[in-house]
RNA sequence: GCUCGAGUGGCGGAAUUGGUAGACGCGCUGGAUUCAAAAUCCAGUUUCUUCGGAAGUGUGGGUUCGAUUCCCACCUCGAGUACCA
């Protein structure tokens, strides 16, 4: 019997999607009395785009799933659910392209990625699917919207409460004394005022403290995609998808206030198992500063300028401030002389778009807009200038320039002939700005001077505060986060407008449906998509969806158009997984009490600071509201490194129909072509008529070959791509080595988190390896039986040697699982049965164990040997072997034996023998005498069952 | 610029409370088997060598009897981020 592993796979596949071998169960559920503890493994679940998988996108599943088998081995109640992230913008430009309908796309991409992921033999619970288009799913995501919309953040409590709760408290006391998160042109009011405000008015002021807020904002439009883009969907100032030109653009959006729970963000990634540099990430991306904000007033007029600045200490250095070319005082504060100058610059850095300014760091500009402010302290006047390199989006547009103390201040100065006034003690700043913070000595600087850094700041801000120019303040670079989408494939919001006003539907009507519409392109007038369907307005008599044509403003109102983007439904999935039939709530709190949060995480680290930020932010917000009893989502995070292709290029000679072979290139000009992977054989030779019938332009096409008479392509690792032509399809390596062998040979690669090129000529290694594992368990033919193996494994007891082999791997192999080190054990597993065959090992005291070892590796043939061994469970349900540490001691141990440090021979010596009595038989040893003559050493050192080194 | 990570054979990569560097696999070389091929099995494979050995983990120093591992300086590559006041 040979290992047929095609055969093999598809009968396990079938039994465990038969006999729901990975359902988990919820406490309560039949069948649920005697769970282990519980224990979560998540994947980032995939979009499905139509180009379906390639080997790269199992890589984290596999090795998820060799954990989640392992926990379950190890007797934990496993949850490893999977599911799809199915709203998103391909799946709607293709609806634009061809007219068809995004959720029969998106349907057709998940039946294939299900094939895809089925033939590699995950342990998926599919009974637990999610999936973000469904309606039944993004009910709740709107629900949650709403949840949002009806709270606001109150810092002294440190938590988001009712908007109910802050009606209360602006009815009692106004705005005197609360804290609350909201919108930078909120102006207090009393009790009296607010109590006296009409019900329009409230609503009015209420939304600028809601969770969920509309309000005009300068949004990052991307005319190519005809919509907004986050923060992070933006990468070097062009769109993460498409790479196409952002620019910005006032717009009344949905935004999220996860400003509100900066500060909680940034602290508590210290309680999670994340790795450095991806917290690192999310701090960056929070951009935490601690300083002051300070006031100057402008000189003859009644304007202030606020300034954010984390150096309050360096005041006194202040030689001028700066304002963003946007900064709304601009134009009101710049004298009438200097009116033509500042509007040039105005106009020509506008025109600069984000991504030049970016490329253009180094050339300084500005312009002197004439007015003066007056120092808070010297009461001096301060020259006020703008200049690009402030930026209108951080702080408050503004800084107070101190050259002496800022390099940006210091070229500024410089290039403007402005004065710099050097305020640290034994500082030079005759070529650069000097920034030492920790010990440095303000000097020159009235009440500070002879203060070091950190006592002259708290005392500037001492003075700031009595004197009411200014305050410590910590400023947070994270901004709020745009909420809408101007596109068709996404969740509606549940709002609609009546006088302008954002009303929520009822959570009872949910889901509110994403309506029909003719075409998936903006409007002629510019709306969204959703502006395209004539089913679109609110009853709110009825509360339903009715035609658009019988809006009256009076009971039945306009629809949102906007859609949510694509981490809304992401941001909370994990919580639905533990629950996600109940239609009663998003997820029980039984069930999510049990669950609690995802123990591990495994995914890309491409969503450092999109999915993963929002998705703590979602949790936190939801366990404020009580709705969750847990603080994180995502306990323990691996990033899993990308897989990348192994490209291939022929070179056509420039202007020439003719393709040379890579080592005749030399200095010809040359023009590389991709050429597809699937036409190249192990040794870098290009099947030419497979080329030419690829490719019908080169068919005449003149190929240079080499000495031995082969074209030979270049290679090159990039990113795995259709476009690139390197996209090795997994279905491919199932067919012809199996799911067991891919799985393995994944992990075999190289380590979890690094990204390493795809070589699918390794392959065999990793197949041989289970041939030989398949081999253990079959006896030889014998030559009467006329070859065929058949199975067999013996009852009588393993040699000692044999046992050894087996419990030195299941230490190695547990330690590993731990340790995410997947590679080094199927190295492990390679040593194993290549010493249990030269053992001639066959008996069950070692197979056994082994077939449930590797089970979570390659869990068809595992199971296959496990049913050949006699058992009518799936090993899944084996308990994992444990290792005996009476097989792995050592009687004996080679020690090295070193002389000065230099190793000259090694002897065998036995383990039990004292520091002592080593020393003693080691001296006493004839090559020992050689190497000392007679002398006596100065110092032997003795490590047990290491080393012994003698010093002469 | 800043932050994080990494530099080990022809290649992917092992080995770190400091203790025989190069496990395991690919590739390559030789052999067995075969009419032949595939497959399989066995042996070899860091470099140099006068066959005794010697050198060797990006470079240069340091600590140590002993360093891929720890410390200092530098070089290179990768990832992220960027006029953040």
């Amino acid at each position: 019997m040979n290992y047929n592993f095609n055969e093999i796979e598809a009968k396990w596949q079938k039994y465990w999607a038969k006999n729901q071998t990975f359902k988990a169960q919820n406490p309560g559920s039949p069948n649920s009395e005697s769970l282990g503890a519980p224990y979560y493994v998540l994947d980032m679940f995939p979009y499905p785009s139509g180009a379906g998988l390639h080997v790269g996108h199992p890589l984290g599943y596999i090795a998820s799933d060799i954990y989640a088998r392992y926990k379950g081995h190890k007797g934990f109640n496993v949850l490893h659910p999977q599911g799809y992230d199915s709203f998103g913008l391909p799946a709607e430009q293709y609806a634009i392209q061809t007219g068809q309908h995004p959720a029969l796309t998106t349907e057709n991409n998940i039946k294939r990625y299900r094939e895809q992921l089925d033939k590699i033999g995950f342990s998926f619970d599919w009974s637990r699917e999610v999936r973000t288009s469904n309606p039944e799913y993004y009910k709740w995501t709107q629900w949650i919207f709403i949840q949002l919309f009806e709270s606001w953040y109150d810092y002294d409590q440190g938590k988001s409460r009712a908007i109910s709760e802050l009606e209360e408290i602006f009815s009692a006391e106004g705005t005197t004394r609360v804290k609350a998160a909201c919108d930078d042109d909120v102006e207090g009011f009393s009790a009296e005022e607010w109590n006296a405000f009409s019900s329009e008015e409230k609503q009015k002021q209420l939304l600028k403290y809601r969770l969920t807020y509309l309000a005009e904002t300068e949004v990052n439009w991307c005319p190519q995609l005809g919509t907004v883009l986050a923060n992070d969907e933006i990468v070097n100032g062009v769109s993460e998808r498409g790479g196409y030109p952002v620019v910005r653009k006032k717009m009344t959006q949905w935004s999220m206030r996860i400003s509100a729970f900066a500060e909680r963000l940034l602290q508590d990634l210290d309680q999670i198992d994340w790795t450095e540099s991806l917290k690192e990430s999310q701090r960056n991306w929070i951009g935490k500063s601690v300083g002051a904000q300070i006031t100057f007033k402008i000189q003859n007029s009644e304007f202030e300028i606020p300034v954010f600045s984390t150096r309050p200490d360096t005041i006194f250095g202040v030689t001028f401030m700066t304002l963003a070319p946007e900064h709304e005082l601009v134009r009101k504060i710049t004298t009438p002389e200097q009116k033509e100058e500042v509007e040039t610059y105005i106009a020509a850095s506008a025109k600069r778009s984000e991504r030049e300014r970016m490329a253009d760091v180094k050339s300084i500009s500005g312009a002197f807009t004439g007015a003066y402010a007056e120092h808070p302290f010297t009461k001096e006047p301060v020259p006020i200038w703008i200049g690009d390199y402030v930026l209108a989006g951080y702080g408050t547009g503004a800084v107070m320039a101190v050259p002496c103390g800022d390099q940006r201040d210091y070229d500024f100065a410089k290039h403007f002939d402005l004065p710099i006034t050097n305020i640290f003690e034994n500082a030079d700043i005759s070529e650069e700005a000097f920034s030492g913070k920790e010990g440095t000595v303000i000097v020159n600087s009235d009440f500070l001077s002879g203060l070091e850094y950190k006592e002259a700041l708290q005392k500037v801000i001492l003075e700031l505060e009595k004197n009411g120019n200014g305050y410590g303040k910590t400023n947070y670079r994270l901004r709020d986060a745009v909420f809408s989408r101007q596109r068709y494939w996404g969740e509606p919001f549940p709002v609609y407008y009546v006088n302008g006003m954002p009303q929520m539907i009822d959570a009872k009507y949910l889901p509110l449906r994403l309506p029909e519409v003719e075409k998936y392109l903006p409007t002629e007038t510019g709306e969204p998509p959703l502006g395209n369907s004539t089913d679109w307005a609110w009853d709110t008599e009825n509360n339903k969806v009715v035609p658009n044509t019988q809006i009256d403003e009076e009971t039945i109102f306009r629809l949102e158009l906007n859609t949510m983007p694509g981490w809304a439904g992401s941001s909370w999935y994990l919580f639905r997984y533990m629950d996600p039939h109940n239609e009663e709530t998003f997820v029980s709190k039984e069930a999510q009490e049990y669950w609690k949060n995802v123990d591990l995480y495994i995914g890309g680290s491409e969503h450092a600071t999109g999915h993963l930020l929002y998705s703590r932010f979602w949790t936190k917000f939801l366990k404020d509201r009580g709705y969750l009893n847990v603080e994180e989502p995502f306990k323990k995070l691996i990033n899993q490194g990308m897989i990348l292709g192994t490209s291939a290029f022929v070179y056509r000679l420039e202007g020439e129909n003719v393709l040379l072979s890579k080592n005749l290139v030399g200095n010809n000009k040359v023009q590389p072509i991709h050429a597809d992977v699937s036409l190249i054989n192990a040794s870098d030779e290009l099947d030419i008529e497979g080329f030419k019938k690829w490719r019908p332009e080169f068919k005449d096409a003149k190929f240079v070959t080499e000495e031995d008479g082969m074209y030979k392509v270049g290679r090159e690792v990039e990113k795995m791509s259709k476009s690139k032509y390197n996209v090795v399809n997994p279905d491919d390596i199932c067919e012809n080595y199996g799911a067991d062998t891919l799985r393995m040979y994944e992990m075999f690669l190289g380590p979890l988190e690094q990204a390493k090129p795809w070589n699918t000529a390794g392959i065999t290694g990793v197949h041989n390896f289970l041939k030989k594992l398949w081999k253990l368990y079959h006896s030889s033919p014998s030559p009467s039986e006329g070859g065929e193996k058949s199975f067999f494994v013996s009852e009588e007891p393993a040699s000692k040697d044999s046992m050894k082999s087996l419990h030195k791997t299941i230490k190695k192999v547990t330690e590993d699982i731990e340790n995410f080190s997947f590679n080094t054990s199927v190295s492990t597993f390679m040593i194993c049965v290549n010493e249990l065959s030269a053992q001639n090992c066959n008996s069950r005291e070692v197979l056994e164990p082994l077939a449930v070892l590797i089970a979570p590796y390659a869990p068809h043939i595992a199971e296959e040997l496990w049913e050949k061994l006699g058992h009518s469970e799936s090993v899944a349900t084996a308990a994992y072997p444990v290792y005996e540490e009476k097989y792995l001691v050592e009687s004996t141990k080679n020690y090295p034996v070193s002389f000065n440090g230099k190793m000259r021979f090694t002897m065998e010596l036995s383990l039990e023998l004292t520091k002592d009595e080593i020393e003693k038989t080691v001296l006493a040893d004839e090559r020992t005498k050689d190497h000392i003559s007679g002398k006596a050493p100065k110092k032997v050192i003795v490590v047990p069952g290491k080393i012994v080194n003698i010093v002469i």
